[in-house]
DNA sequence: CCTCCACTGGAAACCTAGGCTC
DNA sequence: GAGCCTAGGTTTCCAGTGGAGG
């Protein structure tokens, strides 16, 4: 009985699937890593990194490259679009495109990682030194002559909280490479990223720096409609939709990705509904769930420790000083046993957290009150915990 | 003008996990 | 397996700070 009950309601849902009303035809073009055959508004910035990297072509190293730009105005879709294509003409020539997000790869050990993944080449994932580490891999890409480009995106994310030594060595490793080479391309969404570089890694990574400015409300609402032409079946979209997520992405400096993130979560919510259109509603829960989602996995992704420090400052009130928040992780700390970081530590994991745009930290003075943190938390109590739910340590503090 | 609060944030030392060499 | 090394996280220590209140 119950098996024939669980198998009827399976049947419904396949059928659903398949016999339902379809708005998407090809999701692949909605999604963040698809790499368009073209990207408008964008010609000036290709010819500049296309004549750079065509010395490749010749068996020449070509300058590093600096790329940048506000998220979402193509810098990363751009590059990889010139790389692809170069691989696609090159010929006798073993070249490599390597790529690394200094935001997830976050210590100089990980990037380096990436870049080992990208050429074959086994690395333990700790133990070594990053200078054993450095000669391991330009022993191997002289061995094998490789030519590599090493796309290093959101550098000033990593730049900012490790500094510029890693950048320098990596650099500086193509004296040790014969034959073989290693140009970077950095990307930046910080446009003052080079204040926080010394001037001789300046000097070699900003050998040519090419700015991606944002993308206007009227691009950006060409650039879905050429996405949403292929994605969806005909007459699937209103323009009133489509207006809307470029207004909503243009209003924020300009930002086609979250753009198009807006228009796939929309059709998204529209097949749920078995809506025969996606409609501008639909857009408008789309904003919600995007907010909703992003912070979710930054969330779940936190350590324990900034777990409990969320906590403490959710238990604090609206205008908690760096002091308050301490007090409240300390209780928590012992009520569930769990060992009591230092003030010290705290204030930088509030540093932290700040920079990750969870909360904002901001230094004040009280006068003779002192000087401390003024801690606001930026997501909504709801989803810190429906995101922490999942753990055990802490599923029942909340 | 001076004091003094409640920290900040830099620097160095320490700890731990893991790889390397012999 | 002992003894070495390193990266990354943490602790320890402490000089420094901007302005309210005297």
């Amino acid at each position: 009985m119950l098996k024939e009950e669980n198998e009827n309601i399976l049947d419904d849902i396949f059928n659903k699937i398949l016999t339902g009303k379809k708005i998407i035809i090809d999701p692949t073009v909605l999604n963040n890593d698809y790499i368009p055959n073209y990207l408008p508004f964008r010609e000036k910035q290709i010819t500049s990194i296309g004549q750079s990297l065509a010395l490749i072509l010749k068996g020449n190293k070509s300058s590093n490259l600096l790329l940048y730009g506000k998220t979402g105005t193509g810098k990363t879709v751009v590059a990889r679009y010139i790389t692809e294509k170069l691989i696609e003409r090159v010929n006798n020539i073993n070249l490599i495109v390597a790529y690394s997000n200094t935001r997830i790869s976050n210590t100089g050990y990980r990037i380096l990682l990436d870049l080992a993944n990208a050429i074959n080449l086994d690395i333990p994932f700790t133990g070594l030194s990053i200078g054993e580490v450095l000669k391991r891999l330009s022993d191997h890409i002289s061995k094998e002559k490789y030519f590599i480009i090493l796309i290093l995106d959101e550098i000033d994310y990593f730049t900012k909280t490790h500094g510029d030594n890693l950048l320098y060595d990596l650099t500086r490793s193509n004296e040790n490479l014969h034959p073989g080479f290693l140009s970077i391309i950095g990307i930046s969404n910080d446009l003052n990223f080079k204040e926080y570089l010394n001037p001789r890694v300046l000097s070699s990574l900003g050998e040519e720096e090419i700015v991606f400015p944002p993308y206007t409300a009227i691009e950006i609402k060409s650039i879905l409609e050429k996405r949403a032409d292929i994605a969806f079946e005909n007459g699937a979209i209103s323009q009133a939709a489509i207006s809307l997520c470029s207004a909503l992405a243009g209003s924020e400096h300009g930002d086609a990705r979250r753009a198009v993130d807006l228009l796939r979560i929309a059709a998204e919510v529209a097949e749920r509904e078995e809506a025969n259109k996606v409609e501008e509603k639909h857009v408008r829960i789309a904003v919600q769930r995007i907010e909703r989602d992003r912070n979710y996995d930054a969330l779940i992704s936190l350590p324990l420790q900034q777990k409990i420090i969320l906590i403490s400052i959710l238990k604090s009130n609206s205008n908690c000083t760096t002091g308050d928040v301490y007090q409240n992780y300390r209780d928590i700390c012992k009520k569930i046993g769990i060992e009591i970081l230092t003030q010290r530590r705290i204030s930088g994991i509030l540093s932290e957290l700040d920079l990750l745009g969870l909360i904002t930290a901001n230094v004040v003075n009280h006068g003779r009150y002192g000087r401390t943190k003024k801690i606001r938390n930026l997501v909504s109590s709801q989803i810190i915990r429906e995101a922490f739910k999942e753990d055990q340590t802490l599923s029942n503090l909340l």
